[in-house]
DNA sequence: GGCCAGGCGCGAC
DNA sequence: GTCGCGCATGGC
């Protein structure tokens, strides 16, 4: 990177309709955003870092690059922002007058939408989140980050793109051993070397993104399941009628809608259920839950936001 | 200090 | 196909 890049800093403001960012960036479906004590949000992403506030003006942005490179395309910074946040697309549907806690879910989660994840991120990302907290998932992406990605320094802080497939081959799962991952360990080193053999620079369409994610799934030992496979497809992969079912999935539909089974049979149950807005439905249904009934402050998106304390774990080094 | 975290994979049926 | 269990680790 040249000097004089190191400083500079793109500016601007986005209207925004029926859109909330603490609901959208603190739900939970991505890893490397964070609330800081000023109260902006600050994240990287597609190799760009990125800081938003809302307020009244709008969406306020200010960002490492004027361009994004995405697997959709060369963008300039405020359509990438629009194409990464959905800012244009409305989930609006109709809700049954006797789905009571969906009505109240929706009102309540409203103005989330379903961030345009990276791909590859997004899978190692959910790989890693099995069975572990938002803030441990959080450290151990930017782990991985820190060491063989590449660095981008804006606003005097140290943030780390998240690295290419070949990159993160390189990495075994010995190497995550002695970080402590766990028994994610060797199934991370299995689903970013699978990635980097079919394309090593991640460089590849949606067609192909989907089709990998879809051979992940099959592939054992790739830690890829129904929940990890369903969360990407619908972080990362445009498949917004997907409906992954965890832990607090499994309660609001036994404790709500009286059904219970196999999370093949819930997921079934709620894609059959809710179609083409599944995704949503589930998604707004989930925080609701877990804002009524579990977690700490830092799961909550609510409660969260209603405060004015910053994230627990943010995605940048103070240089 | 025990319980559980936004599950997966494997072996028994 | 589905049911039950082990799997590392850390937060609360």
């Amino acid at each position: 990177m040249k000097k004089q890049d190191k400083a500079k800093m793109y500016r601007g403001v986005l209207d925004v309709a029926d859109f909330e960012l603490g609901h959208t960036l603190g739900s939970g479906q991505c890893f490397r955003w964070g609330r800081d004590v000023d109260g902006w949000w600050k994240g990287i992403a597609y190799g760009v870092a990125i800081h938003l506030k809302q307020d009244e003006s709008g969406l306020q942005f200010c960002a490492s690059s004027e361009s994004v490179s995405t697997y959709a395309g060369e963008m300039d910074l405020s359509e990438f922002l629009r194409w990464y946040l959905r800012l244009d697309e409305y989930p609006r549907f109709r809700v049954s007058r006797d789905d009571k806690y969906l009505r109240q879910a929706r009102d309540l989660m409203k103005g989330l939408r379903f961030v345009r994840q990276d791909p590859f991120e997004c899978i190692i990302s959910y790989v890693l989140s099995v069975q572990a907290h938002m803030t441990l998932t959080k450290r151990r992406i930017n782990l991985i980050a820190r060491t063989v990605g590449h660095p981008v320094d804006f606003d005097g802080k140290r943030y780390w793109a998240f690295p290419i497939p070949d990159r993160v081959a390189t990495l075994d799962g010995q190497f995550f051993r002695k970080q402590r991952f766990g028994w994610r360990s060797e199934r991370v080193a299995d689903s970013a070397g699978f990635v980097a053999q079919q394309f090593g620079s991640g460089d590849a369409t949606l067609a192909q993104w989907r089709a990998v994610n879809d051979a992940l799934l099959e592939r054992s030992g790739s830690g890829v399941g129904l929940k990890v496979a369903k969360c990407i497809d619908l972080f990362s992969l445009e498949r917004l009628h997907s409906v992954p079912v965890d832990t607090w999935v499994r309660k609001f539909a036994e404790s709500w809608y009286g059904v219970t089974g196999s999370d093949a049979k819930i997921c079934k149950w709620g894609e059959d259920r809710w179609g083409k807005w599944a995704g949503y439905c589930n998604e707004y249904l989930f925080s609701y839950y877990r804002e009524l009934h579990g977690g700490t402050l830092y799961d909550k998106v609510l409660s969260f936001n209603a405060s004015d304390e910053p994230s627990a774990e943010l995605p940048f080094d103070m240089v």
